[in-house]
DNA sequence: CACTTCAAGTTGTACTATACAACCAGAACT
DNA sequence: AGTTCTGGTTGTATAGTACAACTTGAAGTG
C-alpha cells in the first residue's frame, strides 16, 4: 500500500465509520442522542459554558443548539444560570441527573469500544489513538 | 498513554469525527449527500446491485434505500433494470451521469483528505489506514 | 443622553434522513 | 390452489438541522 492508496483507504474507512455512528449511537442509548451526548460532555469538560460557545465549537447553528439545550433542560439534565454581568447570557451547567446519565452512557460506550478493541495489542491501540488525535486536531471543520 | 486511555481516546476521536462528517460532506457537495455518495460508490464497485443489498450492507431500512434510490433515479444518476429472472427485483446501475458525478465528488473528497494528510509520513499513513480497516472490519454495526 | 449597532437566544418554517408499519406483487413451497 | 417468503413502495412520524425574522440586553457614537 502506498501513500495514495492509504489516503483513499482512510477516506473510505472514516466515512464508513461516520455513516454508522449516529444511528448506532441512537440505538444504543435512546435516551441520549450522539449530539446531546457530545454537548453534555462538553459541559462537563468545561464545567459550564454558553450556548453560543457550543454552536461555535461544533459548527452548529445557534437555533439548533437552542433546541437541543431546551430538550436537555426539559429532561432536567442541564440547567441555565443567567450571567449576572450580562443578562443576555445563560451559562449552562449539568445537573446531577445530567452528570449521572453522561457517566452511564460514557461507560457503556467505552465498554462497546473496548470490546471491539479487545484483541488489539496495546502498542497498536496507543498508536491508533495518536493518529486519530492528530487527524482531528488541525481542524475545526473539514471531514 | 496506556491501553485504557487509548481506548477512551479512540472513542472520543472517532465520535468527534463522526459528528462533523455528515455536515461537512453536505456542505462540500450539496449535490450528493454522504448517503447518496456511499450508495453510488457501492453501485460502482459492485457494478450494479439490488436495493435490498444496499439496505443490508449499510444497515439501512429498505424504505430509506427505496427513497434514496428514487431520488437518485429522479436525478438520473441511477437506472433500474428489472431482473428478467425475478420480476420483483430491480437491479440498480449507475448511469453515465452518475459515474461522472461520483468520480468528481470522489476526487474532491480525496483532495480534501490528502490536503489534511499532506505532512504525514507515508509509513504513518499506511499504518493508520490499516488500523481503520481493522477497526471497521469486524462489524456490521457497532460501535 | 438618544440612536445605532452588535450579540445571545428563541421561534417560525422547511428540508433531509431515517425508522416502522402496512401494503402490493411476484416467487417458492408445499 | 393456498400459504408463506421476499423485494420494493407508500404512509406516517421523528430527529436533527439550517436559515431567516424577531426580542432583548449591551456597547459604542453622535
Amino acid at each position: 500500500m502506498d501513500a495514495i492508496e492509504a489516503v483513499e483507504s482512510i477516506q473510505r474507512e472514516m466515512t464508513a465509520f461516520a455513516r454508522r455512528a449516529r444511528a448506532s449511537a441512537g440505538r444504543m442509548h435512546p435516551e441520549l442522542s450522539l449530539v446531546s451526548y457530545t454537548l453534555l460532555g462538553h459541559l462537563e469538560e468545561r464545567d459550564g459554558c454558553r450556548a453560543t460557545d457550543l454552536a461555535a465549537h461544533y459548527a452548529l447553528d445557534k437555533s439548533t443548539v437552542s433546541r437541543q439545550v431546551a430538550a436537555l433542560e426539559r429532561a432536567a439534565l442541564v440547567e441555565r444560570r443567567v450571567d449576572p454581568d450580562d443578562h443576555r447570557v445563560q451559562v449552562l451547567h449539568l445537573t446531577e441527573a445530567g452528570r449521572e446519565i453522561l457517566a452511564q452512557v460514557t461507560e457503556s460506550r467505552r465498554a462497546a469500544f473496548q470490546e471491539r478493541l479487545a484483541d488489539w495489542p496495546e502498542e497498536d491501540l496507543v498508536r491508533f489513538a495518536g493518529y486519530l488525535v492528530r487527524y482531528n486536531s488541525p481542524g475545526t471543520d473539514r471531514p
